[in-house]
DNA sequence: CCAATCTGTATCGTTTATCATTACAGTATA
DNA sequence: TATACTGTAATGATAAACGATACAGATTGG
């Protein structure tokens, strides 16, 4: 997986903690120690889906659009990282019906998982 | 995540299917659809905690060593892939607090949510 | 209207992770 | 002693992740 579920659950706590003024990318990147353009790319898709809305120009910025408790882990994760999880099956010859199955259900096992648990930090730190 | 965790169930899989006779890495690394050195690899960390015995020179090879109910998921993923789940914090100023929670919050969770699945597939394919 | 400040994206180069491949030593079998 | 394996190290190719730069579009304030 690579860090955009990080990084946009970093940005969301941030944002939830400043739910009065919009904060820049600059500010975002620098207490989440990333590139700021690394945060509006995340952040681009956060907005997409509704989590948080932005403004161009000056004193613009993100800012938090719904109730904390409105976000759970797993839609971010959907977001973010869908199919990162999802291991490789290289074809291969009579026996991969096993390699076939057993990537459907370690996927399944892994949503599953995530999925029950991810309402557990709805409401972050 | 990298696929040794899914090389090594695969491999798992197979070797329960076929408890009699030892299985060469070749073998299973046509199965699998993967170089045999990489089955090699794995099954050397698998055969390392117990899970297997493997046997040098002609006929040789790799077996199962345990019951198939003493296999659960979460063990396999300790040992195949352990960290592979945690995300990074790169230091950061005053609010990596947040983002050090975070990540131990993150990791709590992954793990929590497989432990607590692993065992519905410890009875494979 | 113009300068300053942000977002939104695209692009390029570097680093890092993953994997295949080769090579070779050690071990068992026949 | 030749053959068929495991065990492991080393090298190189490929791909993914990321930083950095550049620039267009939007908004605000003077």
């Amino acid at each position: 997986m690579n860090s955009d579920f990080t990084l946009a659950i970093h940005s969301l706590t941030l944002l939830a903690l400043q739910p009065d003024r919009m904060s820049t990318s600059e500010y975002i990147a620098e207490s989440a120690g990333v590139h700021p353009v690394r945060i509006r790319k995340v952040l681009s898709l956060l907005k997409k889906h509704g989590f948080i809305k932005s403004k161009e120009g000056t004193g613009g910025g993100f800012i938090f659009a719904l109730e904390l408790s409105e976000v759970n882990l797993w839609d971010i994760y959907k977001i973010t990282s869908e199919g990162a999880l999802q291991p490789k099956c290289p074809e291969s010859n009579e026996q991969c019906i096993v390699g076939a199955n057993m990537q459907s259900v370690l996927f399944t096992i892994f949503l599953g998982a995530e999925d029950h648990l991810g309402e557990y930090l709805k409401n972050c730190t």
